[in-house]
DNA sequence: TGACATGTATCCGTTACGGATATAGTATTG
DNA sequence: CAATACTATATCCGTAACGGATACATGTCA
């Protein structure tokens, strides 16, 4: 069977394209550049790492291909678009989860360089 | 020469024990503890990953070992410690830049959930 | 005394990454 | 008009990383 990647933590790849098709559905092409506009340009994610993470993502259910094209007239027809499922926003949603915790963690241990942000 | 590792996005495993190492020194079974409370359980660290990489940390020039005790009278003399170098700071601050951008980018995408957060 | 926690560390099979490469149509620019 | 860049898919394969199993030693606790 394949191994479980639905649990914490993910990989920087896996969360970026979740994070990617969270509102709507996208294709491969089209998720490399929401991958690179999310994070600022800082994330490279190349067709091996794409299409290497969009065929574990399936076979672990985390998303599908999806039968119906955005825009059916004006489309390109080579493109090949990718939803999420249910697991895979529960999954995206726990590894949110855990960097808010980082993030949080990190706050907490520089109390100086944050505090401003909040008023105090 | 060995791999970068420095560059973000860090293997999950590698911004854990850079946060753990950030305010003090610690060694490795430490560290392990450290991530599990910081990751609130989430993140169960082995033998295998943590050892793995502390070596190719300590080989890229994050961690280093350190060579006195945090208490030497009363101190398992099994212990060695790890201790974050200036280079592993500015890896832990660039990580957690990232990490701050994919929870404001999480933000933006689900407006309605954290709102109340903010008084809006 | 048997189990569990502390502590370090290696081995090694499996998984994941990611650059190179292939293919092909479109669009832009010198 | 030809060269270059962009869009779009996908595979190959060497390298890097993960992570459970294992080993060993000490201390503690039921």
């Amino acid at each position: 069977m394949a191994k479980n990647i639905t649990n914490a933590p993910l990989t920087p790849a896996v969360l970026h394209i979740l994070l990617a098709l969270s509102l709507e559905q996208r294709h491969g092409y089209g998720i490399m550049k929401q991958v690179d506009s999310d994070s600022q340009g800082k994330v490279k994610m190349g067709p091996g790492t794409l299409y290497g993470s969009l065929g574990r993502m399936i076979e672990a259910g985390l998303i599908r291909e999806s039968d119906k094209k955005a825009d059916p007239e004006m489309d390109d027809e080579r493109r090949v678009y990718y939803k999420i499922t249910g697991l895979g926003q529960k999954a995206l949603a726990g590894e949110l989860e855990r960097y808010r915790e980082v993030v949080a963690v990190a706050q907490q241990k520089q109390l100086t360089s944050n505090l401003f942000a909040y008023g105090i």
